[in-house]
Formats: structure tokens, C-alpha cells, sequence
DNA sequence: TGAAATGTTGGGGCG
DNA sequence: ACGCCCCAACATTTC
């Protein structure tokens, strides 16, 4: 019997994995295999948030394989070596993968993908990451799309014919003895200092989580999900978002998962899950353009904007990352990102509007803020957010587009539970007051024990102030 | 997946 | 009864 290597990244699950059912269909014995090579992944290697994820998916995947009488085989970069000393040392004739889109793993498993070649090896990788490839999608005229509704009508009309999950193997070939797998706790991926309690008590990673998150979401969420994913203070999103970037699950399960749902018969539901399939179609649109425009990660897509002299980093930055900037809904967010490894949606597109278009610090800034922090920090989707905010990406808010922090609170946390949870020293504050404790009486502010400029910041900008600046300076490129 | 400024309309108070 | 003003509510335009 012939033996193949699969080759674990950002896939780890078992359920609907093209390369693993790609081996076993071939006849392969598998030996799956996880190389650890952060240095590979040039300026963006994962920050603590993804490690800490990345360290309990392992061990997730490790279990699952173990159950099914397999193990998982954990080395160290750099890759295409140890991969080459695994396929000896298990001879196997074969490696199967999973693409990735984010331009340096594409430099990196093309060399790997070519060096496997000539050494006499099979190498085949396949699509396990997207509904669609990004070369697949194209404009009437080719090329890519650079607007997000015509990109979506041509996928969506093209989601039927999508191949339908598959079902995990139930049993796997034992892995031979003599082959060595370094211990997950080696790979320093966990914090020194221990700061997780917060991840810990808000996730589950590994596939087994995914699919218990996929199923609450489909019964108890996706109904209400059309609206309730603007609410930053109540559990109306999916929370799939870092499931999904480590591949515990695929994009096709959780779209056949909403379809399901949506052929029962609560109302809302169906709404509520055109709704999430058209979130799955904005991970698709960030995976594509990132495919087709690798530079957007640190350049502007619209290279108008590299003109824009932006504000040095400094003390306002500082304020922003730890959530002190004084507007409570921004530091709320803030707050729930760095407690939490996340930050809800609506909330991400109010604090990175504060910084890009109030504070006028560079979006890269955010970018970066945000990858270190997320556990969901994906190259693509960040990217794409970022530069949507800030105006120069595809399909971007246009420059005017400015959020209103005290607006947005009232209108999306219309009782302030938000900001309570992640602000204790606003809690007692009223409703009416809690977006804008600086405009509060000053009777108000001592029943609600708040001292401003002490126990709660002053805002550091002015609102209106700033947002005339920004207009300005970005009407001024247009010209 | 915006906010603010400006324009329009219509009801009600009032002389 | 009528014109006038005020202003909220809503719509449109502009940035």
C-alpha cells in the first residue's frame, strides 16, 4: 500500500477536507503531518490571539486523528525539508494540501509544490479554503471584480452547483511508530505571561467546537440574524469568524448549514441566512482581491490615497489600542478586543472610522492593532476592512463616510448594555448619557460616580472638529 | 454598513 | 376664518 503525506495548514478539521479525501480516494495510507514555520510567513506571522488559537486547534485535530487510530505529525520548519524528510521517512509518494491565497504562503508552496516535484514526488494541491477559486470569478469583461454586488450575483448564481460537504473518514491507517512528532506545548505557541482566561472562557477551538458553534447559530441565532448582528450587546452573530480562518470549518459546511436552516419554516430565517451566506460572500470577495491584488496588504488599492500625509503614531494611537480614547462605544470595542480576541462587526467599522478618518492615523496602524490582537485575524478579510473604512480599497466606504461614535452608540446600543459590560466606571450612567458622558450634567455624572478626566478619559478628539479636518484633506486629493 | 446641512410639509398656537 | 410663525418630522442634497 502506497503512503502519502497530508499536509495540515489552515484546514483543520477532517470533515470536508479535499486533500485528505484526495489521498484516502487514491488509496493512500495517510500520514498527516503539520509543519510549524512562522518565519515563512514573512511580515505577517500570526500574532498571540491566532497562536493561542492555533495551539488549541492543534491539539483539537492531534484528538481527533488519535480517535480515529491515526496521530498528528508535528515538526518545525522550514517546510519543504521536513517535508522531504517525512515522505522518506514514511515513503510515502505523495503530498496532498489545501491552497492558501495570502501572498507569502503562495511564494512559499510554490517553491514547496516544485521541490516536491523534482524530487520525485507527487504534489497536488486543492481547494478547501473558498466556495469559489479566485480565478474562477471573473468579470464579463475578465478580470477581477472590484465591486462587491456584481462579484456576489455571479457567485450566488453558481452556489447550487457547489459540490455538497463531506462526511469525515471514520477510520484512518495508524501512523508508524518510528516516525517522530515534536510536542504541541514545544512550539512556544501559548503566552508566557498567562493573560488567555478571557479567550479561554469565550472559545472553543478545533472542529468539534466549530461545528457546536455552526449548530447553535442555525437554531437559535440565524433567525433573528438580519438585524441582530448590528446589536453589539447581544450574541446575534455567528462568532464562526475564527473558525472558519483556521479551517475547523469549511466555507461549503457552513453554507449548507444556513441553506438547511433557511428551508425551515421560523420566520426570519430565511432572511436571516441570505443574510450570513452573503457574510460568506464578503470572506470570498476578501480571499479574491488579496489573490489578485497581493500588494494590498501595506499599499492602498486606490494609489491616490498613498498621497494622504497621515498623523504620526503617538499618544492618540496608544489611546486607541487600549481603549481610553474617551468615546465608549470606541472603548468598549477596544476593551472587548483585548479581553476577548474579538470585537463585534458593527463595532470594528466605529473604532477603525475613529482611527483612519477622526484621528487620521493610517489604516496600516489598525491593520496591524488588529492582527496582533484577533483571534480571527485573517490577512484578507483585514485587509479588506481596513481599507474599506479608510476609503481607498474596493468597494469602499466613500471618504465622506464618517461614523459618529455617539451616534452610532445610540443607535446601535440604544440602552448602553454594551458599554456597561466592557466599561464598568460608566455602568451607572443612564442611557441617554452613556454615549457622551461629557455633554452629562454634572449632577448626572456624580450620581453615576464618574469623574471625568479621572476615573473615565475626557474624549481625546473632537468630533466635529476632526471630522471637517478629515473631509478636507480627503476632498483635497480628489481634486 | 454615515452624518450634517438644507429643503419641504403640515399641524397647531396665536393674534 | 385667516395669515403668520414655529417647529417637528421627514425628504433631499452635500460632504
Amino acid at each position: 500500500m502506497s503512503t502519502a503525506l497530508v499536509w495540515f495548514r489552515r484546514d483543520l478539521r477532517l470533515e470536508d477536507q479535499p486533500a485528505l479525501a484526495a489521498a484516502l480516494a487514491a488509496g493512500h495510507r495517510v500520514v498527516p503531518v503539520y509543519v510549524h514555520a512562522p518565519e515563512e510567513d514573512g511580515d505577517w506571522t500570526p500574532g498571540a490571539a491566532s497562536r493561542w488559537w492555533l495551539h488549541h486547534s492543534l491539539q483539537a485535530l492531534s484528538g481527533e486523528l488519535e480517535r480515529r487510530g491515526s496521530r498528528l505529525i508535528v515538526r518545525r520548519g522550514p517546510t519543504l525539508p521536513t517535508l522531504l524528510d517525512l515522505a522518506r521517512e514514511s515513503g510515502a509518494t505523495a503530498v496532498h494540501w489545501n491552497r492558501l491565497y495570502e501572498p507569502a504562503s503562495i511564494a512559499r508552496d510554490s517553491v514547496v509544490k516544485a521541490g516536491l516535484r523534482s524530487a520525485g514526488l507527487a504534489a497536488d494541491s486543492h481547494n478547501g479554503h473558498l466556495l469559489f477559486e479566485p480565478w474562477q470569478v471573473e468579470t464579463g469583461s475578465g478580470g477581477p471584480y472590484k465591486v462587491f454586488t456584481p462579484f456576489w450575483r455571479n457567485c450566488a448564481a453558481r452556489l447550487d452547483a457547489l459540490p455538497l460537504p463531506q462526511a469525515a473518514p471514520a477510520r484512518l491507517a495508524a501512523v508508524p511508530a518510528t516516525i517522530a512528532s515534536t510536542p504541541i506545548e514545544s512550539l512556544g505557541l501559548l503566552p508566557r505571561i498567562r493573560w488567555d482566561d478571557g479567550l479561554r472562557s469565550h472559545w472553543s477551538p478545533g472542529a468539534a467546537g466549530a461545528l457546536r458553534q455552526l449548530g447553535t447559530f442555525v437554531d437559535e441565532t440565524i433567525a433573528g440574524y438580519a438585524k441582530s448582528r448590528d446589536v453589539p450587546a447581544s450574541p446575534g452573530t455567528s462568532r464562526l469568524s475564527p473558525h472558519l480562518h483556521f479551517g475547523e470549518l469549511s466555507p461549503r459546511q457552513a453554507l449548507a448549514a444556513a441553506r438547511s436552516a433557511s428551508l425551515a419554516t421560523r420566520s426570519g430565517t430565511q432572511q436571516g441566512a441570505d443574510s450570513f451566506i452573503r457574510e460568506l460572500g464578503w470572506r470570498e470577495f476578501a480571499h479574491h482581491l488579496l489573490y489578485h491584488f497581493p500588494a494590498t496588504t501595506d499599499l492602498p488599492l486606490d494609489r491616490r490615497f498613498e498621497r494622504l500625509d497621515w498623523q504620526p503614531p503617538g499618544e492618540p494611537l496608544r489611546a486607541w489600542q487600549q481603549g481610553r480614547t474617551g468615546l465608549p462605544i470606541v472603548d468598549a470595542g477596544m476593551r472587548e478586543l483585548w479581553h476577548t480576541g474579538w470585537m463585534h462587526n458593527r463595532v470594528r467599522m466605529i473604532v477603525a472610522s475613529l482611527l483612519t478618518k477622526n484621528l487620521f492615523l493610517h489604516w496600516r496602524h489598525g491593520a496591524r492593532w488588529f492582527w496582533d490582537t484577533l483571534v480571527d485575524a485573517d490577512l484578507a478579510s483585514n485587509t479588506l476592512g481596513w481599507q474599506w473604512t479608510a476609503g481607498c480599497g474596493a468597494d469602499a466606504a466613500p471618504y465622506y463616510r464618517i461614523f459618529n461614535p455617539v451616534l452610532q452608540g445610540e443607535r446601535f446600543d440604544p440602552g448602553g448594555d454594551y458599554v456597561r459590560r466592557w466599561i464598568p466606571e460608566l455602568a451607572h450612567l443612564p442611557a441617554s448619557d452613556i454615549h457622551a458622558p461629557w455633554a452629562a450634567k454634572p449632577a448626572v455624572l456624580a450620581a453615576a460616580g464618574v469623574t471625568l478626566g479621572d476615573s473615565y478619559p475626557r474624549p481625546i478628539v473632537d468630533l466635529k472638529e476632526s471630522r471637517d479636518a478629515a473631509l478636507a484633506r480627503f476632498a483635497a486629493l480628489k481634486a
